[in-house]
DNA sequence: TTAGGGTTAG
């Protein structure tokens, strides 16, 4: 057999350095044709490093040689070095044919390198003789990675051949994209074409997670042979968790024998995402342990994340020591993970040091340290952050805008939030989008400016959706604007007429203004629409184990001793100068029973056992899934001073730092 | 030429 075909078949790294042996001492070293091959196999075996010394000592290389390493780089997920190479070959005027455009365009996708992307796309159209059915399907899928759908369909309808695999890019274009009645169409579509789909196909309509599909996809997979394709039983896991499934998808996951990495890591993200810390943990030490899983960079973010949303900062800090020890500290997408966790546990210097230590920054990192600033209070900090960050070269993004108007909002900083805005827009042309005008409109509402707020919603140039009306409600609120608030409301209903959130807004409204007929009403509505409320919840950490408390919840393990211990803290906090607000129990009842209530709020539990269960003089930190209320938040800051204790409690907004009877807020929340 | 898990802002 000759060399050329030898190489073609050897898919192992023995064999292969043998043949390179042979081809080296026949002195065939030189000759291209071989010297392609080799990269291939190289590459093919993962060894990237080896086929681009191959490529850089090819005497004269031709365009195949170009197209095997791209391809070679593209195999082993190295898209970045794709593109770099490819620009090489675009500086020394070597003409890509349709197989290097074909191989080039995933990575372009993946990158998110729309111009690079489009370029290509006009050369092709250029120089091209006829379709190209790998090209082209190359192309769907491009701009259906650039989130470009239109153009993506338009390539497709254009295409006079089309295979399986065309068929696939554009079902998971829209599928990914969000488009599931689209996704579903062409899914029809194609079987009317006489194709039945493949386990792409099944995958792309697995994570629609539309479950009248069900019996549809089921019979696909079963046929398409792939029932017991790990694959696919990971992505029905996804597509379980998504949908809050989670003990379903961990009945999948029970039943794979190999379990890998990414069937552990949703398991991760299950748990948390259903606010099962313990369980969490608990996988994750398993993980660890029995099955000596390695990490990667994205199971240590989902860790990283968890620690973030529980505001677990011990757990975070071990999570630290891991991203250490397993090298990932270099990562761009790790390090702005860590940030998170620290800036969402309060520990601000920790987030600011990490971010010190990076060798490189993005705009992901910058925006994160920005918004720790904001969530704590600390605006002229994120601002000044911002300004760092500008004159680092890194060029602020959409949710940079987003962060730095949150910083201002939460910190009152009304006039400098509104000069960014106008320079984001005006100097950096940045077109502002819904979310920058909810900012906007929090600003100037929180600050009791709830004309101007009103008013520029009816100017700008979008439609004012959820968001905007949410945020001019709360203002409503805060201000007491009940017309106003009245007037909103009913908008909300109307545009999302599920959500429980704007009839507890509603009702409380009405609460406050003492109108409890139409309060009462507003929560029979929601009754009748068979809406729930979320509980409160508030939970802390305390040597790693998290503990959770739920409002009047007498049948919580600790009760008895905290109840105990709370009737002597409210005591004490009384003969401090603390009065019951019972305006914050927006209810119908005596105020003995506001009283009992308020007495027994989530956040009252949890700061009782804290004071309880740590060390004299130590922090108390506590995370609360709603907003904190109003008798809550002046219970604190007489806590903080009576038994001279840092209080920290995040609610779903923001930190409150509660020091010697001040909150960090400034009661301005 | 198509594939499952991931970071910021509300």
């Amino acid at each position: 057999m000759s060399h050329a075909s030898i190489l073609q078949k050897i898919r192992d790294i023995r064999p292969l350095h043998q043949a390179h042996a042979r081809v080296i001492v026949s002195n065939l070293s030189e000759n291209v044709f071989l010297c392609n091959r080799l990269m291939n196999a190289y590459a093919s075996c993962g060894l990237v490093s080896k086929s681009q010394i191959i490529f850089s000592q090819i005497p004269s290389k031709n365009l195949v040689s170009w197209t095997i390493f791209l391809s070679g780089l593209k195999k082993n997920d190295r898209f970045f070095e794709v593109a770099e190479v490819f620009n090489e070959m675009m500086v020394l005027k070597i003409r890509p044919n349709d197989i290097t455009i074909a191989t080039v365009l995933p990575a372009f996708g993946k990158l998110g390198r729309v111009l690079l992307g489009k370029s290509v796309h006009c050369y092709w159209i250029k120089r091209n003789f006829g379709g190209n059915v790998f090209v082209e399907t190359g192309l769907v899928d491009m701009y259906s990675k650039f989130g470009c759908m239109r153009i993506a369909r338009n390539v497709f309808d254009n295409m006079t051949v089309r295979n399986v695999v065309s068929w696939n890019a554009i079902i998971s274009g829209y599928s990914n994209n969000g488009y599931g009645g689209e996704a579903l169409q062409m899914f029809r579509w194609m079987k009317r074409n006489g194709l039945s789909g493949d386990i792409f196909t099944a995958m792309s309509l697995i994570s629609l997670e539309d479950f009248r599909l069900g019996i549809e996809i089921h019979s696909l997979v079963v046929r398409s042979g792939y029932e017991n394709d790990p694959l696919i039983r990971t992505a029905l896991m996804g597509s379980y968790i998504n949908g809050n499934f989670v003990d379903d998808a961990y009945r999948i996951f029970k039943g794979i024998t190999k379990k890998d990495l990414v069937a552990w890591t949703l398991m991760l993200k299950g748990f948390s995402k259903s606010g099962n810390w313990r369980r969490t943990l608990e996988h994750f030490k398993k993980m660890m342990g029995e099955d000596k899983i390695a990490l990667d960079y994205v199971s240590l973010i989902t860790m990283l994340s968890g620690c973030s949303c529980f505001g677990a900062l011990e757990q975070g800090r071990g999570m630290h020591g891991l991203v250490l020890k397993t090298g990932f500290q270099d990562d761009l997408f790790v390090g702005s993970a860590v940030i998170d966790m620290y800036a969402n546990c309060a520990s601000m210097i920790d987030a600011k040091k990490y971010f010190g230590g990076m060798v490189e920054k993005d705009v992901v990192c910058w925006n994160t340290l920005i918004s720790g600033y904001g969530m704590i209070g600390r605006g002229n900090e994120a601002i000044d952050t911002f300004l760092k960050m500008k004159s680092s070269g890194v060029s602020p993004d959409e949710s940079t805008l987003v962060s730095v108007l949150c910083a201002c909002s939460h910190a009152g900083l009304v006039e400098q939030g509104l000069r960014i805005f106008d320079q984001m827009t005006k100097v950096w042309h940045l077109i502002p989008s819904l979310k920058h005008y909810a900012c906007v409109v929090d600003l100037l509402g929180r600050s009791g400016r709830i004309n101007d707020a009103y008013s520029l919603t009816k100017r700008m140039h979008l439609q004012p959706g959820l968001e905007i009306y949410s945020s001019l409600l709360t203002a409503c609120k805060i201000h007491r604007n009940f017309e106003l608030g009245d007037e909103i409301s009913q908008k909300l209903v109307e545009l999302n007429p599920n959500d429980a959130g704007h009839y507890i807004l509603l009702s409380n409204m009405y609460a406050l203004a003492g109108n409890w007929d139409c309060a009462r009403m507003s929560r029979v509505s929601l009754k009748s629409n068979n809406l729930k409320k979320n509980p409160g919840l508030s939970s802390m950490e305390i040597n790693g184990e998290m503990f959770t408390f739920m409002a009047s919840q007498i049948d919580h393990p600790h009760y008895l001793e905290i109840r105990d211990f709370l009737q002597g803290l409210i005591l004490k906090i009384k003969a401090a100068g603390y009065e019951p607000d019972t305006n914050s129990v927006l209810l119908d009842v005596s105020d003995d029973v506001k009283r009992d209530i308020l007495f027994h709020h989530s956040e009252k539990l949890a700061i009782a056992f804290g004071l309880m269960k740590t060390k004299p003089g130590s922090v108390v930190r506590i995370t609360k899934n709603l907003r904190i209320c109003d008798d809550c938040h002046i219970a604190s800051k007489f806590v903080s001073k009576v038994y001279a204790r840092v209080l920290i409690i995040k609610d779903a907004n923001r930190f409150h730092v509660f020091r010697d009877g001040i909150c960090s807020c400034r009661d301005w929340w």
